[in-house]
DNA sequence: TTGCGAAACAAACAAGTGTTAGTTAAGCAT
DNA sequence: ATGCTTAACTAACACTTGTTTGTTTCGCAA
């Protein structure tokens, strides 16, 4: 029995992204997708077109919530540090709302099928490309040291979008949202800072 | 034994770590694997027990690779700071030299069978414990600000265990190895320093 | 030359893959 | 009550999965 106030439509959802995350989309299977959510593998076909259907809706989603977040920070004009420093903890938050889709969205992307995975490709490359202008801007209004754009924008990313492992500790030192989001973008900005 | 049977289990090898990177472990079929080898699947077992037998092998590699390279920095006593420097340097020299095994390495360890996927935690644990003690040094002498070194580890490895990644970049604007193992560690030690 | 081991092969197995077809039961508007 | 829609089910299809078996081929040591 599902929850009255889940739709078996979200309850599919929801747990497509814990098993795509925990097994990896690949290893995952519709029957086991199923079993998990209570109902028999054909039935996901009544909410689903496919497998790569679910795979896509969860990354379009997650696309869409970091432009979303983004545009809402780009619009009020601030100093390329201070839009960085928003920029960057808007992100981490998007990451830390959705943290089961948001892996799935950094680790199997990959599995989608064409042409949805050309535009996905096309989506990241526009999204990040944002955050290099930013840093461009940075580095000649003088805000920022004159380091690779390319190298910066990676590590950047690389440190960002691995945070939602961060949750995952179960350890007694937890860290918060806000110890995340503050501590990871005082630690890149002042390792850009001139 | 023979030395005519290196050949081939090289090549296996090899085309195992390019096809786990490409297309993921679970998403590679052993007739795949054999194919691009030039040879029938079974043949594969005449050199591998089996396919996790295979991703075994690339894995702990990988691993004994990270931890002969922090040991020779380990040894010559340094301050914390040229310490860390050495060690994230050390560290990226390692994926830089193993770009296709050190990607599996990192993505697909998951599909490790036990005793090995508990063997393979303990040593990651282990490595990264390492770089906290030094970090933790380097708090404690006053050589780093004082910021929560969870976090702080936790970036460093998101960023360097990224790096294969770069290498990737077919664009006119290639980073060399030197240039992205100094920029990292510049970027972060200048995030980290008191 | 004989014999042995290594390594290749084709054929097959049991289990699992995503997905479709056909059917049935329940809820709802007319 | 009737017919329509939705969403569940069972059964099955057409492949693919990792792996095993049994056999053959080949190069080398005795």
């Amino acid at each position: 029995m599902a929850a009255a106030t889940n739709s078996t439509r979200q309850n599919i959802r929801q747990t497509a992204e814990r098993l795509f995350r925990d097994r990896g989309y690949a290893a995952t299977g519709m029957r086991e997708l199923a079993k998990e959510v209570g109902i028999e593998a054909p039935s996901i076909y009544n909410h689903y077109k496919s497998k790569d259907d679910l795979l896509r809706e969860i990354c379009i989603d997650i696309a869409g919530q970091f432009f979303k977040a983004f545009e809402a920070i780009d619009k009020n004009e601030k100093s390329p540090t201070k839009k960085l420093r928003s920029a960057i903890k808007g992100h981490i938050a998007v990451i830390g709302n959705n943290l089961e889709a948001s892996s799935v969205f950094f680790h199997e992307w990959m599995f989608l099928e064409e042409p949805h995975l050309t535009k996905f490709k096309k989506m990241r490359f526009e999204y990040e490309q944002n955050f290099r202008d930013i840093i461009d801007k940075g580095i000649k209004k003088g805000e920022l040291r004159n380091i690779n754009t390319k190298l910066v924008t990676f590590t950047i990313f690389s440190a960002l979008n691995a945070t939602y492992d961060l949750y995952l500790y179960k350890s007694k030192e937890k860290i918060s949202k806000d110890e995340i989001a503050d501590g990871m973008a005082d630690l890149l900005l002042k390792g850009l800072k001139n």
